[in-house]
DNA sequence: ATTAAATATGCAACTATGTTGCAATTATTT
DNA sequence: AAATAATTGCAACATAGTTGCATATTTAAT
């Protein structure tokens, strides 16, 4: 029998298959942009909560996704890229989620020189920057 | 009758003075740094939970206080500057949260040049940071 | 294929933050 | 000092998130 590639995400990471975190996946991989709690509550049907935040946890650790804190204290949820899998140490990302004024959509922003910031007597190990303003869609309209 | 420092922070807002007001006030201007809600709790003694809220959402309306998401989703909320207190447009802050990973207190960066972003095809119309890292105190011990 | 062991699920119950409506209390105004 | 306006505390509610536990499902072993 042929695995989808969505049971082979799972395997790989030594996480059993169930309804539950398939179905999950899916939600995560055919959508592909991060969501909050509240769509993907919706998008997920009848899962119980409890189960919901364990899986989200577990998805958290074996790094099939991470959560984005926003400037305006929501919470998302989003597949990670290869860079955020593939990163052994401190889930760190180099990368700016950017939130639309406009349309809402949060998208990571395409940024080649991440800044370096430097403040006397200080040891600045992680920085996290959260951008808004307008996407490149709603910049046109 | 002399009114405290307090009574005028107050008063030049246009805010009623009542003894909750002007507890919580004393808290933040005492401490003079960022508070969980839980500290402040602490420290307020026996007020009711909706008042304190209520109190917080008008100190932040009237720019007496702001509040900051850091990216590990914890909200702290702190007295503004003379920065933030002037600017009559987005309460908006050219400065950087510092979360010191060791005492873990939250401070303000002493950054002069705050990083400008740029993306092709994007308006960047507010950019949000938060550091972390050791503060000037642990990092010597 | 069946069974045993390991794991995941759903439920009840709990904590914390945050909100709304309302009656009683306290400030401010006249 | 009285009338008006604003604030307070309470009950009740909503959402995010957590823990313990019995039941159900998956996986591993026979």
């Amino acid at each position: 029998m042929l695995k989808s590639k969505f049971e082979k995400i799972l395997k790989i990471r030594g996480l059993s298959l169930t309804n539950n975190r398939l179905e999950l996946l899916k939600v995560f991989v055919n959508l592909d942009k991060p969501l909050d709690l509240k769509s993907i509550k919706l998008l997920m049907g009848s899962i119980d909560r409890v189960s919901l935040f364990r899986i989200l946890l577990i998805f958290e650790k074996t790094k099939i996704i991470h959560s984005i804190n926003l400037a305006d204290g929501s919470k998302l949820y989003a597949l990670c890229d290869q860079e955020c899998a593939s990163n052994e140490r401190v889930h760190e990302h180099k990368h700016i989620h950017f939130q639309c004024t406009d349309c809402d959509d949060v998208s990571c922003l395409p940024i080649t020189n991440f800044p370096i910031l430097t403040a006397p007597n200080y040891i600045i190990n992680n920085v996290s920057i959260n951008a808004s303003g307008l996407c490149s869609e709603c910049k046109n309209i």
